[in-house]
Formats: C-alpha cells, sequence, structure tokens
DNA sequence: CTTGGAACATGATAGCTGTCAGGTCCATGT
DNA sequence: ACATGGACCTGACAGCTATCATGTTCCAAG
C-alpha cells in the first residue's frame, strides 16, 4: 500500500498553481504537505548574490518537502517551474497519524528510506566522469538496456548530462556495443 | 536527542572491520544495523561487466543501509574501505521499538528526513557544471566562507571535483574576490 | 632540529562535454 | 495532404576539468 493510497483518507484538498507560482515561502507557516500530482515544483533557497540553489525537484507522484512535516515554518521557497497540481493534506493530520498509527509510520519511514536509496545512488552517479560511466550506472540500476525512446531527455537530466551527450553515447554503443569503454 | 543516543539502550555491540572486510553480503538475512563509529563502509552492487556501483559512502557517525531495516534480506554488498568501527544493534529491537515507541519513530523518521535533505542538496550541487558554480552552491549551504584548511580535500570529493580543480577556484578567488564569476 | 608525510599549490596538456547549428523522423491536429 | 512541434541525431568548436608533474608549506613524530 502506497503512501498515496495511505494519505487518502485524510481528505486532501486539490490545489492549482500556474507557471511560476510559490506553493509557499520561506518563513510560512507549515500548515500541509503537498504531494505532486502533475507538472513539477522546485524547493529553491536564495542567495545573497541573488542567484538560487535548488533543493529538490518534485515531478510527479513525489512528496514535496517531507522534512517540512517536522518543522514549524518553511526553511525555503517551492515555486511551480509548470503548470502544476497538487494534493495538500493538512500537516496536523499527518503528525497525528504518525503518533498514533505504526502501520502509517513504517509506510512513511518506509517511502524516506526509498527516496534516500534513490537519491544516494544518484549522486554518486552524478560524481561519475564521463556520459559512458554514468550510462553504465543507470543501465545497472534500471534493468539492463538503454533507454527507451520517448525517455532519453528525462534520463540525460537525471544523470546530468545534456541530450546530445547522451545520444551520443547512445550512437557509439549502438554502431560496436562490445567495448563499453 | 539524536539517533544515536536513542539506540544506546539497545545495547549494541562494537564491532571492528579490517580494510576490505566485508560487514556483510549480498543475500545475508538481515539480523543488525550497523552504525559506523569510525573509517569508512561502502554499500557496493556489484555489476555484469566487473564494475561496481557504489550506492552510499558511510563515513563517521552515519547509518548504513537504513533502508535494510525494512528488508529481510540484504540487496547488496558492504565493505570497509579503511579499518573501520561500528555499533551493531539488533534490527529486531529496532523494528519493535519503532512500532512501540512514537518518539522513537519520529527521531528515525527525521534522521531520514534531514538525510534526504542533504543527500538532494548534494545531487544538485554535482548536476552543476563547473567547480565555480559547485563552490558556490556549497558556500551557500555552508555559511558562507570558503572550506577551511585541512578540509578541503574532502570538500573537493563532496562536489565531485579533483582537489587540484578546488586548489585553483580559491585561488582565482583569493586574488580577486569580486566577481566569483 | 630533522625528517617524513600529507595537504596545499600551480603549470601544461589531452580529453571530454556543453553549446550552437544544423538536420531527420514521427505523431498529431487541421 | 499539410503544417507543426517535439524528440531524436550529428558535426564543429570553444571551454572546462582530470591528470600528471613538480614543487612548497605545514605539522607532528622522533
Amino acid at each position: 500500500m502506497s503512501l498515496f493510497d495511505q494519505l487518502h483518507p485524510l481528505t486532501p484538498s486539490e490545489r492549482e498553481f500556474t507557471s511560476g507560482a510559490h506553493l509557499f515561502r520561506r518563513g510560512d507557516e507549515v500548515s500541509v504537505l503537498h504531494l505532486v500530482v502533475a507538472g513539477e515544483a522546485h524547493l529553491v533557497r536564495h542567495r545573497a548574490d541573488g542567484g538560487t540553489l535548488v533543493l529538490q525537484r518534485a515531478l510527479a507522484d513525489m512528496v514535496l518537502a517531507e522534512a517540512s512535516v517536522f518543522s514549524k515554518h518553511y526553511h525555503c521557497d517551492c515555486v511551480a517551474v509548470v503548470p502544476t497540481r497538487t494534493l495538500a493534506v493538512a500537516r496536523s493530520a499527518v503528525r497525528t497519524l504518525l503518533a498514533v498509527d505504526p502501520g502509517f509510520a513504517e509506510a512513511w519511514a518506509l517511502h524516506l528510506a526509498h527516496e534516500l536509496q534513490a537519491t544516494r545512488l544518484r549522486a554518486e552517479i552524478l560524481s561519475l566522469r564521463t556520459v559512458a560511466e554514468r550510462l553504465d550506472a543507470w543501465m545497472a540500476w534500471n534493468g539492463d538496456g538503454v533507454p527507451p525512446r520517448g525517455t532519453r531527455r528525462a534520463v540525460a537530466s537525471e544523470i546530468g548530462t545534456s541530450p546530445e551527450a547522451l545520444y551520443r553515447e547512445l550512437a557509439r554503443r549502438g554502431e560496436a556495443q562490445s567495448p563499453t569503454r
């Protein structure tokens, strides 16, 4: 049973944000937890020099700022980078459920542990030097096989390279797939 | 109260591993959860082509393979890359505590949420293109200021560059710190 | 004080990738 | 049939970084 299913009894409200709209701002009181249904929202922190630092890119089916459940106020801004819909569940309801329902607490911890595992893997892949190594690592994890058409730009973004570089690497393997290196 | 403190009542046993020793292997039954006290242990998965994929690098004060608490068997190997000491707490004790003690469950979830936040940030930093951008991001998070001497090689590794590249970037800023770019 | 080792630092070079600039293919709507 | 947009693909080139090489500085142990 997924987290989304477990949260449904909490009668979440659906919310909609236009591109560029803020889901919340730093300092705001944390009243709800957002689950992204469609679109993309970024957790960002503004730097002194005017630049921004992205802390999380939440796509569809992702939970936004899990740590906010334990904090009274937000520590950073959240912006929709494309038109985005979310399910908002009351923070108080989540906290109550965590304290009262061991089954939910376990599901929550399981979600966090899996997300952590996936993110650690992504960080390790991103610390590899060449596109070839990153693609190898990606394939080792995602059941060997090149990424299917239609998903390659997303994969390129996931492993931190330009689409062009990924296309070239795939082409290199297509013509002579024996020497990966 | 930290996770380490909360786990102490569980009478953990101290374990010691020589460089290269396995803490556990894929398929082993999960009997304990390791907290790294000193040294460094890697969670690794072996690839078909003989290469290895690192899933987590656990240094001192880090918890190893949090997701293993929810799994009966390990899904990957764990190797000490330098002489390493750990505290091992029984998996069953942790699970019982999670189910019985809401306070511990919350501390556990808090730990996972913070670790997740830190790892997401690292992944975002690693997806930046230049050393200058990565250092800016690192500084924005670690209370503006260049990394102190003695820690620079570690920082270089953290942000995924060679020590030389970091030294050069720091030198570039030292002589004329106004234009970060 | 000397010595050894590690971090710090910097020059030179080769290699890889980001970017720009083109182009093809294909599904969709008209 | 036609137009449109997006993914896919490739060539060319500038730019950045990893690596190697070669010191220098710092510090702790003897």
